[in-house]
DNA sequence: GACCTGCTGCGGACTG
């Protein structure tokens, strides 16, 4: 009989096997236990609750349980991106860890020093952190970072999709690479676990950069069950703009299916498919959810039924949030929750009927994660439901409106979808914002370092791969600059930490690397319901809906940053700012091609099927078969059937050419000018070689994205857009392909 | 035309 993944385990680990009465080991666990045991780095990855946390600890606690018990570091390091993650994973391990005799430590914000303080002068055992907590550790007691950690067996990290490509993933791995050198181990293995992407070996190179290759791949079989998929189509009326209701007008018209109003048909339709059972509808943004929940709770209440739509989103306070969570996992009664992205990530809420959404969503990576909360119990499908409101164009609106594109990108992320791709994460960063917070983090670590040792920790040895030498001393210098004060050099040449530097090393500022937005507080009697952007200015006795309910603003505390509110009838939605997102070439590409062909598409229902045949209809009506620039009014319409990125960096192109325009949903606009003017100015950008993009980039807003952007220099700044927010290489290839078929027009 | 995440340290006084 072949030895069983089973019978490798360790006999305590087997024991606790035994005792939770599993009738098997998962396939994942069966594939993992084997690969962990042999050591070395890995990533397992499977669907959410398939379980991939026991895959990776059955084998790791076996390897230490092998090892004897010691006192004299820790044993493991779990690093999860969310707190609730180290809470529930906390729970799940705490009997198998007490069955091997191995200590458990949870370690995050929310934990009591002096637990912490305990763990830390006997270590042993597994911690569960965060990145910021871990970040902390190094930080404040990085002298005692070999005694703490000299005998570590592994890292592992949850959930690590969430940080490849993320300033916070950088500095996760930075932090790995800073303790690996710390310790003077040359490598401490790691495991990573990941959802299903569609290409593992970008994970591999996240988890152990500039050497990938080097990481073994386990991919858990998808126990699913098969899916129901369908995208349904609601052809709405524009409001005529007299009947508009709303005093402050102005917003109402430019975005009639956005902000103000969920139409009728479309409300009813939610109402139908999701009340009574227990379901997941991804409205898209924040005020979104505040608009759909409220607008379904109110329909619950004309019908006397019950509630059974509760929103969660970021800005609700925790307790609020989780009550929902609960709600969805340990109540039998039905709960719709309206979210955004928070219920993506691994927080257990178990399973769900169907899972809805309005509009196309940002990503195909997104939607697989979302798509994986549905049909795990056995023989039950995964059932997924798209929602796209397209307003009917007349005569006189813009022709973009006429490509229904928000249908269309719905079915071009669906055929993604079902082709099993999804996007890349991005790399091409130089992430210099998080650069500095290293350096200084590095600084604070070791008491001083000279350059050049800092430049081998982070960029030679560590994860910072993009950033030369040169780069690197222009970056030191900025931070040394008199205005800047970041960091200083003693007369041996160590960089020590300047006067801003200590500013920052004192405050909570230090250990986080995102940026965040100040915020108040909303109040309910003695009750947190959540948190509202200082940015968005409310007085008292506004109404607003908040929390899927509607609220009368008592009192806006401005120093205490609180607002007190009571329930009213009345309400109007919230305002939340937003960034805007980055669409992958590939699926506007694949919108093109939907737009030219005549693909049928089963899921699709009656009235998506109308819109489509309209749309495709106006493609050709336009000429945009035939070519990619078309006229319209005093100037041109320009189609690169790109991504963001690139859309961007070719509207840059046409501006500095002392064009005028701007670039919407997928489509460029110019003004004054004519087809032969356009095609001028892209033959000569398709013809040269890529700009200096640091000349391009000096041209747009700096906006400061990432958290210390604010002491780089404007020329780094300018490196950092062009590098990060644009396309230069493939300027002239886009530009070449948009001229396509232009010549034979001008 | 967006979304999400995180967070010191210390010693001495007091209580049971």
């Amino acid at each position: 009989m072949p030895r069983s993944a089973f019978d490798q385990l360790a006999e305590p680990v087997r024991r606790w096997i035994w005792q939770q009465k599993w009738p098997s080991l998962r396939d994942v666990q069966e594939k993992a236990i084997p690969a962990v045991l042999a050591g070395g780095d890995i990533v397992i990855s499977a669907r959410t609750a398939a379980g991939k946390t026991e895959a990776a600890f059955l084998p790791l606690l076996s390897r230490i349980a092998s090892n004897g018990r010691s006192a004299d570091g820790f044993a493991v390091l779990y690093v999860s991106p969310l707190k609730a993650l180290i809470n529930d994973q906390h729970r799940r391990l705490e009997s198998l860890c007490e069955a091997c005799d191995i200590l458990l430590h949870k370690w995050h914000g929310d934990v009591s020093e002096d637990a912490k303080a305990r763990a830390r002068k006997r270590p042993s055992g597994l911690v569960l952190i965060t990145p910021e907590s871990l970040e902390a550790l190094l930080v404040r007691r990085g002298r005692e970072a070999p005694r703490l950690f000299s005998r570590l067996d592994a890292f592992v990290i949850d959930e690590l999709h969430a940080f490849i490509g993320t300033e916070r993933g950088m500095q996760l791995q930075s932090i790995l690479n800073r303790i690996e050198v710390a310790t003077g181990r040359e490598r401490i293995d790691r495991i990573g676990l990941s959802a299903t992407l569609g290409d593992m070996h970008l994970a591999a190179e996240a988890l152990r950069p500039g050497a990938g290759g080097s990481v073994s791949i386990i991919e858990g079989v998808d126990e699913g069950n098969g899916l129901k998929l369908q995208i349904r189509g609601y052809a709405i009326e524009r409001p005529a703009s007299a009947d508009d209701e709303t005093q402050d007008g102005g917003d109402e018209r430019r975005d009639p299916f956005g902000a103000s109003s969920v139409p009728d048909r479309l409300a009813s339709d939610l109402f139908r498919f999701l009340r009574g059972r227990s379901n997941l509808l991804f409205a898209g943004s924040r005020v979104n959810v505040e608009i759909y929940t409220d607008r379904l709770s109110e329909m619950c209440r004309a019908n006397s039924f019950p509630n059974e739509f509760f929103a969660h989103h970021g800005n609700l306070a925790k307790a609020m949030r989780e009550e929902v969570e609960h709600r969805l996992r340990d109540d039998p009664r039905p709960t719709t929750a309206v979210a955004t992205m928070t219920l993506e990530l691994g927080i257990d809420i178990g399973d769900v009927e169907t899972v809805a959404q309005i509009g196309p969503g940002f990503s195909v990576a997104s939607l697989r994660q979302r798509l994986g909360r549905s049909g795990r119990r056995p023989g039950k499908p995964a059932k997924l439901r798209i929602f796209v409101p397209e307003p009917v164009a007349g005569p006189g609106d813009h022709p973009v409106d006429r490509l229904h594109l928000g249908l269309v990108q719905s079915i071009a992320m669906v055929e993604c979808l079902l082709e099993n791709w999804c996007e890349p994460p991005a790399d091409a960063g130089l992430h210099l914002s998080t650069l500095i917070h290293q350096i200084l983090a590095a600084i604070l670590q070791t008491g001083g370092l000279k350059p050049a040792s800092a430049w081998q920790l982070l960029c030679g040895r560590g994860p910072f791969r993009n950033v030369d030498k040169g780069l690197f001393a222009d970056l030191l210098r900025r931070m040394a600059h008199p205005d800047v004060r970041l960091i200083e050099q003693s007369p041996q040449g160590l960089l020590m930490i300047g006067e801003t530097g200590e500013q920052i090393a004192e405050s909570h500022e230090l250990y986080a690397v995102f940026m965040t937005e100040k915020e108040y507080r909303i109040i309910h009697e003695a009750r947190v319901l959540g948190t509202y952007p200082l940015s968005s200015p409310v007085a008292p006795n506004e109404t607003l809906i908040f929390a899927g309910r509607r609220w009368r603003i008592l009192d806006v505390d401005d120093h205490a940053r609180v607002i007190a509110v009571q329930p009213t009838r009345a309400g109007k939605p919230p305002y939340f700012a937003g960034d805007g997102g980055a669409i992958h070439d590939k699926i506007v590409s694949k919108m093109q091609d939907i737009l030219a062909g005549g693909n049928v598409f089963t899921y699709l229902d009656t009235e998506a099927v109308g819109l489509l045949n309209a749309a495709r209809s106006a493609f050709r009506d336009l000429g945009l078969h035939e070519r990619s620039v078309i006229p319209h009014g005093e100037g041109v319409l320009v189609f690169p059937w790109a991504g963001t990125r690139k859309l961007r960096t070719l509207l840059a192109a046409l501006l500095a050419s002392e064009l005028k325009g701007s670039a919407a949903w997928h489509v460029i606009e110019i003004q004054e000018v004519d087809l032969e003017g356009v095609a001028h100015h892209l033959k000569r950008i398709a013809d040269a070689p890529p700009p200096d993009g640091i000349t391009l980039a000096a041209r747009l807003a700096q906006p400061q994205l990432a958290k210390f952007d604010r002491f780089l220099s404007p020329e780094l700044m300018n490196l950092v857009t062009a590098k990060e927010r644009l396309d230069i290489p493939e300027l002239p290839s886009v530009a070449s392909a948009t001229l396509r078929n232009l010549s034979r027009v001008v």
